[in-house]
DNA sequence: CCGTATCCGATCCGATACTG
DNA sequence: CAGTATCGGATCGGATACGG
């Protein structure tokens, strides 16, 4: 990815560093600690191992992800959150994932919800009925 | 753009909402009130009219924006943030807003910040004077 | 002032094959 | 387990012209 030096706006780098279709879900689901490469190729449902490694990459040349290396065998590769861009992204996209569980209730895919264990059913039932139309 | 119904995290759908190169700096430029089309012509440095209004469209298709016509000559029209979705989209636009700022102080892209009136130039020397290594 | 349509190069991303 | 290289279709976004 080119770094530009003639951004006129913040939000115009931020965009830059999350347009991916990938960045986002990478990051959150490092939120709890470091994870290895196949760990998160396997959790990230569809992503393809080009993908992962690209996008990597890049969310590191930003600043928002951290990569260890450890000799020996099997090879040993932790990639991390940042401590002070990387948390401060993970907060946005907290967010994000909120507004997207809530397009998802909107539009009634609970099916999807539960099964990746976002959501419990009965929590599901709880939102609902606070919120639907009777 | 199309609105696909096989989303398998609520995170690729807040992809699909924000990924246009505009749309949070256009979220971000209505976070203080209403504004007309022509406004944000003006305000959104570089962008074209059909950009514009394009996501436009997206963002009133997902619920974060709501549009308002107003009969009579000149026309009027009105863009708005919602209060449900799009307020919370505009609190994670605020934090990458904030990231986006400390990117450009990091790299030295100071004048930008100053002549966009997004920090002054005290506020500058104080940042960095708080965070530089001697 | 507000909105639509088209054309076209740039880029994104998925598939696939290969290396240490 | 971790990483690189290439190729080709789909999508994105800028320029530009036209209509209410």
């Amino acid at each position: 990815m080119k770094i530009r030096d003639d951004y006129t706006c913040p939000l115009e780098i931020v965009h830059d560093i999350i347009k991916g279709k990938w960045k986002t879900i990478i990051l959150y689901q490092m939120k709890d600690g470091p994870k290895g490469l196949s760990e998160l190729e396997r959790e990230i449902e569809g992503i393809t191992q080009k993908m992962l490694l690209e996008q990597l990459r890049e969310l590191i040349e930003f600043g928002l992800v951290e990569k260890k290396s450890y000799d020996g065998y099997p090879l040993r590769v932790e990639y991390s959150v940042t401590e002070r861009r990387g948390q401060k992204m993970i907060e946005a996209i907290t967010i994000m994932q909120m507004i997207g569980v809530d397009y998802m209730l909107e539009k009634g895919m609970t099916d999807a919800l539960i099964n990746k264990g976002i959501l419990s059913e009965e929590e599901i039932m709880r939102i609902t009925k606070s919120t639907a139309i009777p």
